[in-house]
DNA sequence: CTTGACATCCGAAAGGTTTCGGGTTATGCT
DNA sequence: AGCATAACCCGAAACCTTTCGGATGTCAAG
């Protein structure tokens, strides 16, 4: 197994490069010579040997992606969607992806020098950012093409190519639909504090307050870890020790799903006696019952644009935007019960 | 950029060779010089480049799989699945994933020649195998390692290596199951033709009804593409030219959603009037409203398996059990209505 | 007959790593 | 002093490809 071109090379006659230069199409050989050779390498079943390609080449036609991995996150739609995004707009543009996942005990870090630092792909694509992101740091430092779903916490500039939506925005919309719709004390469930977006929800949902002119609780804010177990464990303690909320914003849908066990658990109903909202839009979302409200982020076609972006980054084509904010969209479903009179 | 064994050789004075076992923890090596050059190496920020170590040890540390890819086949839940489950066992064992996403358009072929017959991978998943599989065939014929979700078509011996589930006995289940309801009239959407494992669950369709000695009416099924669009189509069909049907079994999650619209479309209550029934339980299965009756196959799991047996064959483990036949379930939701008196 | 152009071909290097087989030096022993 | 051994080190080859810079031979024009 394993035909080279040697092993052409020699059953032709020909030396090494001319079966390459055959073979590439190249038109400083014979054509004659050119027909015998491609027969032979098709009835030896020659393939290019990928690897030596890439070495020579110094391109490996492959983009990456390091995606935390743990049995629980397998219901984490955001990545899966996000992924095939990625590869959707990968394979136009005959790319490959390489996937690493890391388990929770494994040090994220590694995974980006051995396989950014290592070469093994022309590009890489870091999915969601921290503050101060280390990973984005790295990739600086060493110079490798990379693009990022998210951008710096809001104090910061982000001086990378970036996608991001306007989370601040979004949370905005979702605070002033609960308060159009009478709501007064508006609980909020954030992301974990070293997350970048976090800054931008929370910043959101002061300004939906603001606006309003309502006044900022702290005792109204948890926190998370975007899964779902920490919406639930939120939501309880937000509804229990402040049994005058009414409605919870939610900053992701996977912990909103938490929150709506919490609900039923103090035996409320969503959306009549609570009405609950997230951020996402993954498929289940709309398929709850009661559906959930939830400010949708384009996150198929995010994944599309990173991996274009990313490519023309590699090609060098010195793209003009090199961070594009894409707008949101509030998605009123049944969660958001109706409005009170 | 790209720091190389030679760089550290150059500064340290040593040669290539004795930086290179030195890092690689030989005991041949000084424990000075050890310290030197691993002291270098971090300093310059080193990264072994992975193509060349893999070229040279011919081992990537990566398996492959290539999925068809289109837009509306983003919500393929069962590859997305399937994906997720193989990235999680891979991560175990250090592994990456290659993904290689296929346009409609493009030759599956081809792929398949360049990742396994290019060396891009240690070992490749087949994943939804055909009749007379040409990807099986070539990846036999140059001794390539592969695993196969799925197996041959019923006639066929599996004379590879491959995890599946007993789909007709899964089929036979649900059909016995809407028998039980008391339905005589039921409906199958197959998959098409050349899927290996439609002729299993066509099987299970036969078997079913012969257990209950209620004769097979061939206008009593249709086939589909297994996306969501021709179930619609099929059902709508099957409803229209045979309005004595009050159930249909249709043989994946996705086609059944299609079908639930064709259902609504022609003013049925779906489990009322029509009771429904899929295959594979993917998410939505449970979240549609109603949900969906579907027997159900672990996906993840099957994901693992696949991983863990492909590793092993990489390994030369030579593992015992080369074909794995799990059993499914079936899982009764509200699209099968109730039982008639 | 010489020169130049053209068609066709090829050797060798480069890309970065690992490893085989051997080489050098110092140490310990008789 | 002589020799075996251990400790440490290194050159070169191999993995397979592509490409640079020629080399060779043929033929037509001068």
């Amino acid at each position: 197994m394993g035909v080279t071109l040697k092993d052409i090379a020699e059953k032709s006659g020909f030396s090494i490069t001319t079966v390459s230069r055959a073979l590439g199409g190249f038109d400083d050989v014979n054509e004659d010579t050119r027909k015998l050779i491609t027969q032979i390498a098709n009835e030896m079943g020659y393939q290019p040997n990928l690897i030596a390609r890439q070495l020579r080449d110094k391109r490996t036609h492959t983009i990456g992606i390091i995606t935390p991995m743990s049995a629980e996150s397998a219901d984490d739609d955001f990545f899966n969607i996000l992924i095939k995004g990625i590869a959707h707009a990968a394979s136009e543009y005959h790319y490959d992806l390489l996937i690493s996942a890391q388990l929770p005990s494994a040090d994220e870090m590694d995974a980006y020098r051995r396989i950014a630092g290592g070469n093994r792909v022309d590009g890489i694509i870091v999915a969601r950012t921290y503050r101060d992101d280390p990973r984005i740091q790295y990739l600086k430092s060493i110079d490798h093409p990379f693009v990022v779903s998210g951008r710096a916490e809001p104090e910061q500039a982000s001086d990378f190519p970036y996608i991001d939506v306007d989370s601040q925005a979004g949370i905005c919309m979702l605070v002033e639909h609960f308060i159009d719709y009478g709501h007064r004390h508006i609980g909020l469930i954030l992301p974990p504090e070293h997350i970048a977006f976090t800054g931008f929800r929370y910043n959101g949902y002061r300004e939906g307050l603001e606006t309003a002119g309502i006044p900022l609780r702290p005792e109204y804010i948890r926190q998370g870890d975007l899964r779902r177990d920490s919406g639930y464990n939120a939501a309880n303690s937000l509804l229990t020790e402040n049994p005058e909320i009414t409605a919870i914003v939610v900053c992701n849908d996977l912990m909103a799903l938490g929150a709506m066990g919490a609900i039923r658990q103090q035996n409320k109903r969503i959306g009549l006696d609570i009405a609950l909202g997230g951020f996402d839009d993954i498929p289940a979302a709309r398929h709850t019952s009661p559906s959930l409200t939830t400010i949708h982020q384009p996150i198929f076609e995010i994944g599309e644009r990173l991996t274009r972006l990313l490519l023309k980054i590699i090609m060098q084509d010195n793209p003009q935007n090199i961070g594009q904010i894409l707008p949101c969209k509030l998605m009123i479903r049944d969660s958001s019960g109706t409005r009170k009179t």
